[in-house]
RNA sequence: GGCGAGGUUCCCGAGUGGUCAAAGGGAACAGACUGUAAAUCUGUCGGCGUAGCCUUCGGUGGUUCAAAUCCACCCCUCGCCA
């Protein structure tokens, strides 16, 4: 479990495509043929770009994650691209509208974190199909504007530009030059990499399927290379939200930003028709294993999200972080048992003496609600809970006596727990 | 640069002087039902210790007892023309 990179014994060259078919990562290929038979041949060095417009990625980067875990256990080689320079550029591609530029000194920070936690999936090196991480900047940032148009520019049709889908969609709300600029940047990386590294390979989300044909047309002009191209399917869950979102907004993998409680339920709560999906995607489960859970019915379906939310928080968390989250929610919705890592915060005993502290305060300081409004709305909705017991008084106030066990348990709805540790 | 159409609360989208914290839909949240799922039904959905008050309708000023709604200037988007 520790290393999925199966660093000591590869599985199969050969069979990298078959995995990811099976696993359900593909959606198109430039030329499934002659890509397979490249596979079988020789070590492959394929690459993925990630955005640094946060200094840390989210579930919705898993997946292009687990594809190069794929790659690298299969004995192939993975880069992975941070885009500090396409980061300052803004990609056009299903995004609505200009994306706020970064300053440097933030991509470069973002960077940081995201090589950390790509460390997690990837290992790094320099020996045999060892990864790499690169920042496109260091080919894109002191390139001149008029040497790259004469190199790369007179490669590219504005008419062929045009009759892309992300530049189409956006001809309605409106694309900046700079935007548009976003094609050829990219398949610059392509070409790039591949006259540096000898990379044959760019995969990436379904969405990213004409500026990765832009720089296989960029490889074959430039470098006289055939080379390749795989997109995933976007992912949408099965009521058609986007993968990640929640209503506290995306998922990540910094247990800073979400905790590995939070994490794992996420897990958990994902709608039925997704579990088959997501475990072949998101764990490393072998298929057979994956096939039984999926067999599942009814409420045993709980089951399988349990695996695989134990699954997931284990390769993004470790196993310890996914343990302790497994048995902070057997306690919670299971009954009895230790917390374990149920989000808390600490609160002096002092502030419940004598009057103590409005409930609706209390919730709202701690984050189980937005504000003292809702806390009262909730309240009143019947939504909250003071270890277990149902208030109805909005106007109730936390006192001393609510202190149990060193720990005042905060309920809201059927599945926010918060725990505030009294010392 | 000219002409035309627009910028509304998380999103879409009504609203053209007071009855507007602002229709409707979506999202979200709570309750019931369940399996920590889905679907369904009910309720909530700017802030503040209700009543009342405060902040909000691209920005800044102005008219008015009263403005999201009228006027001026400015910023931004889209379309047509140059």
């Amino acid at each position: 479990m520790t290393d999925i990179t199966l660093k000591n014994s590869p599985l199969p060259r050969e069979d990298f495509l078959a995995t990811m078919n099976e696993r359900g990562f593909t959606k198109q290929c430039t030329d499934l043929d002659s890509l397979e038979k490249l596979l079988e041949t020789e070590m492959v060095t394929a690459y993925i770009g990630f955005d640094p417009t946060a200094d840390s990625l989210h579930i919705g980067s898993l997946l292009p994650i687990m594809g190069l875990v794929h790659l690298q256990r299969h004995g192939h080689r993975p880069i992975a691209i941070v885009g500090g320079a396409t980061a300052m550029v803004g990609d056009p591609s299903g995004k609505t509208e200009l994306r706020s530029m970064l300053t440097p000194e933030k991509i470069e920070e973002n960077l940081n974190g995201i090589k950390g936690q790509l460390s997690r999936f990837i290992r790094f090196g320099e020996d045999g199909n060892d990864g790499q991480m690169l920042n496109n900047a260091d080919w894109l940032k002191d390139y001149l504007y008029i040497d790259f148009l004469r190199d790369v520019g007179k490669h590219f049709s504005v008419n062929q530009m045009l009759q892309r889908d992300s530049v189409k969609s956006r001809m309605e709300t409106g694309l900046s030059f700079i935007e548009f600029n976003y094609m050829l940047l990219q398949g610059f990386d392509f070409m790039a990499l591949n006259r540096d590294t000898g990379c044959r390979l760019q995969m990436g989300g379904d969405d990213q399927w004409g500026n990765i044909c832009s720089g296989i047309d960029l490889c074959r002009r430039m470098n006289r290379v055939e080379t390749y191209g795989l997109t995933y399917p976007l992912l949408t869950t099965a009521t058609g939200a986007k993968m990640g979102k929640t209503a506290e907004g995306a998922v990540w993998l910094d247990p800073k930003r979400t905790s590995p409680y939070d994490f794992y339920q996420y897990w958990i709560n994902v709608d039925d028709r997704d579990v088959e999906r997501f475990l072949k995607l998101y764990t490393l489960l072998p298929m057979d294993e994956v096939n039984r859970l999926a067999q599942l019915q009814g409420a045993d379906i709980r089951e399988a999200k349990r695996v695989l939310a134990f699954e997931v928080t284990t390769l993004v968390h470790g196993i310890d972080q996914a343990q302790a989250a497994e048995k902070a929610a057997a306690a919670l919705f299971s009954g009895g048992g230790a917390a374990g890592s149920i989000p808390s915060s600490e609160q002096l005993e002092a502030d419940f003496a004598g009057e103590g502290i409005p409930i609706a305060n209390l919730l709202a300081d701690v984050g189980l609600a937005k504000s003292r409004g809702e806390a009262r709305r909730l309240i009143k909705q019947g939504g909250i809970r003071i270890n277990g017991e149902k208030i109805s008084d909005e106007m109730r106030n936390v006192v001393t006596d609510d202190i149990q066990d060193g720990k005042i348990a905060l309920q809201a709805g059927k599945k926010r727990h918060h725990h505030i540790l009294v010392n």
